[in-house]
DNA sequence: CCAAAAAATGAATCAAGATTAAGAAATTAG
DNA sequence: CTAATTTCTTAATCTTGATTCATTTTTTGG
């Protein structure tokens, strides 16, 4: 079953002509992967970047106390990659897996820089991604650093009810920088 | 006095003749900013980016406790911008000060939309810019969440020591998420 | 449908860092 | 050079959210 995919996403931000998406359909790949199967784990160097059609990814590594840390999450029509790793060729610290049964769309770093080449449209489209999602990252800066724990909780469950209820609590904890034992003294509170 | 400045930059990601290098010298500003003064004010629609050839700017609003919380840092070879503000057009929660007295090249998102029309390639230069910008942003986000204060104090000190000179320690504590007075106690136990 | 695993809750104690309130030191401007 | 302002430090108390440990609820897989 076909998902409202990449190229559609693409052709919000930059028009495409027949062959240009054709170009694009030849250099990615798309995958179904099930829930909690892995895209990345630490020690491996990542090679590709992923959309997320359908479904919900995670990227998280294991702190020093041995607990789970989120930093991430991608839904539909978000990119998610370790650019870290991506550009630097190093090993990746960071687990990515899915959340959720997920429909993917991946394309390695190699494939990207050649279809840059020949589609250098491509660029802008990444370059306004990029800042979008640098935007989302400094505004959660900004929260991290304005609110305490029990505030963000609120404001983030009054942006996203929707997402709330699509991951298990303990991965919302995580993200949000608490424990999920925190969690539940502030649901408690008041529901 | 001349900087090495954007252009050369530029040249570090992409090439660029002749024309086009005049073409982003046309679309571009310099000014020499002195220290304290500021580049974007609360209410203000921030309709510029800026690239600092020479100097040093933070971006910082006031938090309910009415004390400043630094979002960024932009030194030598950084944009800073508002991206939320300068995207949506709506007023900015933000201050951007300058640090030191600073060489500042600046270019209004109107001009920056013309230059991407003239000069395609500055996709190219900008996507890669902005990756880097949120990959270094990502990892921020990872020491916020994996550190204590402290530990995150001495890591950001061990990363960058010749940046702690530069600015005062207020602002570093600011920048790292907690008080000066927490700040103090933590050089004191060992310098 | 049932057993096992995963997720959520609850309560007691603890710790990191904030707050408050001085005061000392360093910078800056006139 | 000196007053004024800015920056830094110290110490006592307070708060938020972590930790620990146990229990309950929900979900999943066979």
């Amino acid at each position: 079953m076909m998902q409202p995919g990449l190229t559609d996403h693409i052709k919000k931000y930059i028009s495409l002509t027949d062959v240009e998406e054709q170009q694009i359909r030849d250099a990615i790949t798309a995958k179904t992967i099930k829930k909690k199967s892995f895209l990345l784990e630490p020690e491996h160097v990542c090679k590709e970047l992923y959309f997320v059609s359908k479904g919900c990814l995670r990227l998280y590594f294991i702190n020093k106390k041995l607990n789970e840390q989120i930093i991430l999450f991608a839904i539909e029509n978000w990119w998610m990659t370790d650019y870290e790793s991506l550009d630097s060729g190093r090993p990746s610290s960071y687990y990515m897996q899915a959340v959720e049964n997920s429909e993917i769309i991946s394309i390695t770093k190699t494939k990207l820089d050649e279809l840059f080449t020949a589609v250098p449209k491509l660029e802008r489209y990444f370059r306004i991604v990029q800042q979008r999602a640098f935007a989302a990252t400094q505004t959660r800066i900004k929260y991290i650093y304005s609110m305490s724990d029990e505030e963000r909780y609120h404001h983030f469950s009054g942006l996203f009810p929707a997402f709330m209820q699509r991951v298990p609590q303990y991965m919302l904890a995580s993200y949000l920088g608490f424990t999920p034992q925190f969690m539940s003294k502030i649901r408690a509170k008041k529901i």
